[in-house]
DNA sequence: ACCTGAACACCGTTCAAGT
DNA sequence: ACCTGAACACCGTTCAAGT
């Protein structure tokens, strides 16, 4: 909504389309994009890169930024590869791990496919038919060997499939399709590895179940944090400093009121460089806790 | 965007403002909305509600529903409350409670405050803010005596708190306000008590954090899948026939395919009337499985 | 000082009209 | 048959103008 390389990236974006800017003209350099907005350098760069990316200009090399000289004319159809639906939910997958899925709409996928956003209805029912379908196509891309684990190394390989898939689409764990019986066919292979590992400990169905929903909730509330990590080593710019203030505020409050004493000795214990928030240990971590604490040991079956 | 009880309150919002249903007039009843939209008795009904808060229609028992009589005036400033920042933002939250977050945009908020959309402006940094602000009230609502308890004790107590904050208000665990040093102050409170059960283990402060954000993230993880609970029992009329519609593919997918035969046989175990997707019962089986796999006893300390 | 109307740049989605 | 232009009902947000 509110990125400022987004607001950036529309304001030179109308400036083009109403002429401002010619084909064949400069634009603002990064560091006049940096200046002239009051934003972080990173910033500018990810506005001209959002532009670049929607075929609106172009880098020269050792000579800055320019316009393009075919000024978003919608790729033409003929010649073109075919608009498939596969092509549009695979479109929507690598804007949502590179943006967000926030900036994933119907106009998006359109404008990045060089057709209009009508012509995605044609293929799919709706921007919620979308994202799911992403979901769908999101899990379904690994694939599990024939191997033969251990219970314990079979769920700890799931978990680790699992959270290498949200490492590589952090929107993915927001969309919740943890459900009844799991409505999503990509979702099924994962949950099958995991009942393959609780097979045969004579649990009852209900027991079996809860067990399975249980791990996945896990992992996927974990990974949700990945794309609070995954926003703020991306170039955003304004969150750093917003971090900050925000943060200070916190701390404030800790220290200050003591009214979390703990949580204040804990942060001054922690050191001037504070905790380093690896989601991959903590991961680990619980994911080892939650199988001890299910009694099933290293050794297998 | 797309919940048809939305579309239809717009629909018969648009036709009062036109006039073509005048003050005094009977609405639709709730069959005939059913019968000339395609839905569900609950879905007719549920639209009318949202016309109903908004203060365009009044039930008169006995009759039916009619177009009230002060059409959306916006209640005059003298005499009514002032608009503070608290009122804004408790308005909100009963928005969020009651449809969910994505029906909570500045300008819903404005209307159901009898006041213009800027005016919130003045109050509020923008709809970021605000979330966030919501998140911060929503948090801190639930004090913590000042009992003496054990370590597993008040772990469970810390837990189930959180839990009960979530069942209060399901849009919440969707905000992951988690991070380093808890940026929300209404946030503190639960992480110091965390802390409380686990001071004295002799734990480094790094493992501490990690096991206190592990625990959290656990929670909070888990209770994302209310809001989908929460929207399903609630009177969205659609999601019902689609849900079994979904469901129906999965199901063929595990049972015919014969790629996911384990699932299919859990699925036939758990017999013709499912799986009780009971969280409140996998929220306590994780939270038990969790403490135990921590070592941390029922005895205490 | 506080609030509103009007405007701008976006959404998702529909539908008649074009090729 | 497939795609587009134009339109509609929404968003968040800004700003000049009103009281």
């Amino acid at each position: 909504m509110e990125a400022p390389y987004r607001r950036i990236a529309a304001d030179l974006r109308r400036r083009i389309r109403a002429g401002e800017l010619a084909p064949g003209d400069k634009t603002p350099s990064t560091r006049a994009i940096a200046r002239d907005f009051g934003v972080a350098l990173a910033t500018a760069v990810r506005a001209l890169a959002v532009l670049k990316e929607e075929g609106l200009v172009e880098a020269r090399p050792r000579s800055g930024t320019v316009v393009a000289a075919t000024l978003s004319r919608p790729r033409r159809h003929h010649g073109t590869a075919e608009l498939t639906r596969e092509r549009i939910v695979r479109e929507a997958i690598a804007i949502a791990d590179a943006e967000g899925l926030s900036t994933v709409t119907v106009r998006s996928v359109a404008v990045r496919l060089g057709v209009s956003a009508p012509a995605i209805y044609r293929h799919v029912r709706g921007r919620d038919d979308l994202v799911r379908t992403m979901a769908d196509l999101a899990y379904g891309e690994e694939r599990y060997p024939d191997a033969k684990l251990g219970r314990r190394d079979r769920l700890e390989m799931v978990a680790r499939v699992l959270w290498r898939i949200y490492r590589r689409h952090p929107w993915l764990p927001h969309l919740t399709p943890l459900g009844r019986p799991l409505p999503l066919p990509g979702v099924v292979g994962h949950g099958e590895q995991l009942l393959l590992a609780l097979d045969g400990l004579g649990l009852d169905p209900a027991t079996m179940m809860t067990t399975e929903v249980m791990l996945y909730a896990y992992v996927q509330g974990l990974a949700v944090h990945l794309e609070r990590e995954a926003q703020a080593t991306s170039a955003t710019g304004l969150s750093e400093e917003q971090w900050v203030d925000t943060q200070a505020g916190a701390i404030n409050a800790m220290f200050f009121t003591g009214r979390a004493p703990l949580s204040a000795k804990l942060i001054s214990d922690l050191g001037p460089d504070g905790f380093d928030f690896d989601l991959d240990r903590i991961f680990e971590f619980g994911l080892q806790t939650l199988l001890n604490g299910l009694g099933i040991g290293k050794a297998g079956w």
